[in-house]
DNA sequence: CATACGTCCTGCCAGC
DNA sequence: TGCTGGCAGGACGTAT
């Protein structure tokens, strides 16, 4: 569910919320989610003071005091909800709840329970971090590094935008529009890509995640913010769930196809089949 | 090693 | 109205 626009949308909301503030107890409810043993998690975390909350890809990451990180990789569906003092929380399918000291809850939600949620020591939290691929907002993602780490994959370069080991925090809405931004195909080998459309490729990645980050992200169904806000990228879609409508670039029709599992868009005229 | 596919889980919606 | 099948923003394990 969500990607990196989301997961940014999530750690700016969940930042002035939880900085500062102890866990008192941790609640499971649903451990197929945990990483790691239920009694292990809950001791790591319960008496800790979250020092800070960043991203990572689409995984929300929060810092403790200890130097340890709460890595939060949502799914398709997962949340994270506060609760201010006092608050009823939204919540409808609770997985894991955060008692704090000033009596507020943050609370992993999650209906599909395809997230996870692990505690990361210094030394682990880097050999996990740089497993991931480059984040393609940071100065040193360049069309240049793209291009190198292109390489000569045959995989579709759908599929490989996919691939958080390549790049973090594209997932299939993005990857999509991003490549009809750029005007190439879905289906093209990662490594066919020349310079000019490697060029317009992170060009486009970069457009559209900020576009979507200022957006607040993107509310198919199930994404919200801390606060249990939408995000209001939607509208600003070209072809992701547009099967059968008009190209906006053209006026072709959007075609939808299934690769890797999942659904591809585009355009048929503004995106040729390689 | 790289790539392809099924699977985890629940809810929603279109179509019959 | 009620059922069924398809589909969903992700990632991992296994097979080839």
């Amino acid at each position: 569910m969500p990607e990196l626009p989301e997961a940014e949308t999530i750690v700016r909301g969940l930042r002035p919320n939880v900085t500062g503030r102890s866990i008192r107890k941790v609640h499971v409810h649903h451990q197929d989610l945990l990483r790691t043993d239920r009694r292990r998690f809950c001791a790591l975390l319960q008496g800790r003071r979250f020092d800070g909350v960043q991203r990572r890809g689409k995984n929300v990451v929060l810092c403790l005091d200890d130097g340890s990180r709460l890595v939060v990789n949502l799914g398709m569906t997962g949340r994270l909800l506060v609760a201010l003092p006092g608050e009823r929380c939204e919540s409808r399918h609770p997985a894991i709840t955060f008692l704090l000291d000033h009596g507020g809850r943050l609370v992993y939600d999650d209906v599909r329970r395809f997230g996870s949620l692990d505690v990361l020591d210094r030394s682990r939290w880097r050999a996990w971090s740089q497993g991931l691929g480059p984040e393609p907002l940071s100065r040193s993602f360049t069309a240049r590094s793209l291009r190198h780490d292109l390489g000569h994959s045959r995989t579709p370069i759908r599929s490989w935008l996919l691939d958080q080991k390549k790049i973090a925090g594209i997932g299939n809405i993005y990857a999509n529009e991003a490549l009809f931004l750029a005007k190439i195909h879905p289906y093209r080998p990662a490594g066919s890509l020349g310079d000019v459309e490697t060029r317009a490729l992170h060009r486009a990645l970069r457009k559209i995640l900020r576009s979507a980050v200022e957006a607040r992200g993107t509310t198919l169904r199930d994404y919200r913010d801390p606060l249990g806000q939408q995000g209001s990228f939607g509208p600003q879609l070209a072809v992701y769930g547009r099967e059968g409508g008009p190209c906006p670039r053209c006026g072709g029709v959007v075609m939808r196809t299934v690769f890797g599992n999942r659904s591809a868009f585009f355009c048929s005229r503004c995106q040729p089949e390689p």
